[in-house]
DNA sequence: CCCTTAACCTGAATGATTCAAGTCAACGAG
DNA sequence: CTCGTTGACTTGAATCATTCAGGTTAAGGG
């Protein structure tokens, strides 16, 4: 058990936010985990895949209480649907390509703080920065 | 006339940019200039308010124009539809309130190029680096 | 002044997401 | 172990932003 990349199963994730664990709810979690910034189509066709059925509105609810316990992230690069990460608490950005769509995670670019600060916050309470670099990634810049 | 805030009217902007200066386009793109990040819908209704009548197309269309063409810029925060601003070719970013959905520009945070040079681009050519801090506004802050 | 074609129009379609309302089953209390 | 609560799931329909299609109008270069 790798526990690099998930500290506890997905079963004892779910009980310790006060979801209830479901097969339903256990395939989601996994795919999000498995995948690499899936978004609810191809969560659900994973899920089908494993399960055998499950309803775009379970699916939509479970990653919507998901986001809201913390345990996937939901980033929406602008044009593109929804897609979810199981990348959470750390303050990293993405890259996306303008061609084909893939989306690559990146390190914060200075530390930590400074993405959380805007120059001047205007007197908003700020608690998110989303940082979104855009480009051509490095398949598509060699089929060119 | 404040050239601060528009280098050249509306039409020889638009002529510049190669597009036709028709009525709706002019106050389609005043709109954008006038108005504080509006969205389509926003935009149509005040073209509505001066030539009486404008399709949500020709407006569609006349936006997808002059962003392409440089002359607004469209920003997309997740959750949100399309909105336009006038203020472009600065690398500045947007401040978001979660609650009443507000808008406001905000410099960028560290001078010019950190913004566009993230920690490791991961073999990707990166040209744009989009910013949105999430908080709650000023406003929206007092009436809690 | 005329022609090309950008701009505009009406009307319909698409795609992601959400709402509604009823059924089922996880899991804590007894 | 059983029961009841209510969270999870289901089907079916609705909503909203945006785009597509095909035909008409008019800007502005020749």
């Amino acid at each position: 058990m790798k526990d690099t990349e998930h500290p506890q199963d997905s079963a004892a994730g779910l009980r310790s936010a006060g979801l209830r664990v479901t097969a339903a709810r256990l395939a989601i979690l996994d795919s999000v985990r498995a995948g690499d910034h899936l978004d609810v189509d191809a969560v659900t066709s994973q899920v089908r895949d494993r399960l055998g059925h499950v309803s775009f509105q379970a699916v939509y609810e479970a990653l919507h209480a998901f986001t809201a316990a913390g345990l996937v992230r939901r980033i929406e690069p602008a044009g593109s649907p929804a897609r979810f990460e199981s990348r959470v608490g750390d303050n990293h950005h993405h890259l996306v390509c303008r061609q084909c769509g893939r989306l690559t995670d990146v390190d914060c670019t200075i530390g930590e703080a400074p993405c959380l600060e805007p120059a001047d916050d205007a007197g908003y309470l700020v608690d998110e920065a989303d940082v979104t670099f855009w480009g051509i990634c490095p398949d598509c810049r060699q089929d060119s």
